[in-house]
DNA sequence: ATAAACCCTAAAGTGAACTTTAGGGTCAAG
DNA sequence: CTTGACCCTAAAGTTCACTTTAGGGTTTAT
């Protein structure tokens, strides 16, 4: 019954297994993501079977975009799988897909308005005195928001002295 | 000579018509990007022309994806166009765009393997215990680079006592 | 003259995901 | 028996772009 002869991994091992840092791996249990089976009679970690499983969760999570404190939940949810529904499981991806979608738009609006700049840029050796990349971001008008009251709005008349 | 009678704002003016919050304009002067023209007799910053015209240019340079620190670049190289050439200008952008494409390939892995993720759920009100979104994540072959060692690396043994 | 609205500085806090530092035990090899 | 590789903790630092806090002057309207 108390006779377990699995596999344990020291702090070190598991780090290059994986390819993160130790700090790394500490930090994660400090966030609740992976706790250590168990400790040495040194007090050194000890990370089984369940903790490779975590950790391949976690970095699959990662890649997907999902954040630590997400990751937790995630995990929280893969634990008590039977308390929670495939609803839930789905809508907190599609939620998630919409987040991303939403930067991978933000993202697409800044290339197009870049390379808007970058087109319109000889390149050239010359001074950038007539620069129109320049010219453009000094613009006050690529995105007009900005035109009220710059002319009729309250002003400190600054008189030569003072 | 000495006598000027341009407009100047007070900080809270200068905020309100850019909106945002005068902290972030004295944060900007911090990282010195944006210096107020000059100071009044009690100290209160205040701003002219330049001010706006510089503060519209971080604007439209926040706008296209550049850090704070590389406006100030910008900034630098705007103020002093003539030592620059257009090919250093169009550089810069060219750097850019491409970390931002970087982003927009990574945002759209993620969103692909993702909705791979979306689209394998029925999204049911059953119990999550097949949930094949957790069973994804939980997998160890989504990508595999994983599976070096995991039978033949040194481990622990643990033995009953301890 | 007084209260509201505004301005100032310096310093610390925020969030995310770590990394670094400082100081100190443990274990295997030679 | 000591050296080097490895482990531990607690706390602070990193980056970015701000925001918040604390404490205190100034200006404006009534």
């Amino acid at each position: 019954m108390s006779l377990m002869n699995a596999k344990h991994y020291k702090i070190g091992q598991l780090a290059k297994q994986f390819d993160i840092s130790v700090e790394t791996l500490r930090y994660y249990e400090s966030e609740g993501l992976l706790l250590p089976e168990m400790r040495s009679a040194s007090g050194y970690r000890l990370y089984g079977q369940q903790a490779l499983e975590t950790l391949n969760f976690i970095n699959h999570a990662k890649r997907v975009g999902f954040s630590l404190k997400e990751i937790k939940q995630l995990l929280e949810f893969n634990l008590n799988k039977s308390q929670h529904t495939c609803e839930d499981i789905k809508q907190y991806t599609a939620i998630k897909e919409q987040e991303i979608d939403k930067k991978i738009e933000d993202y697409l609006k800044m290339k197009s308005a870049l390379n808007k700049l970058y087109r319109s840029c000889c390149g050239g050796k010359e001074s950038a005195v007539y620069c129109s990349i320049l010219q453009a971001l000094a613009a006050e008008d690529i995105d007009s928001d900005i035109d009220s009251g710059l002319d009729t709005k309250s002003g400190v008349e600054e008189k030569s002295g003072e």
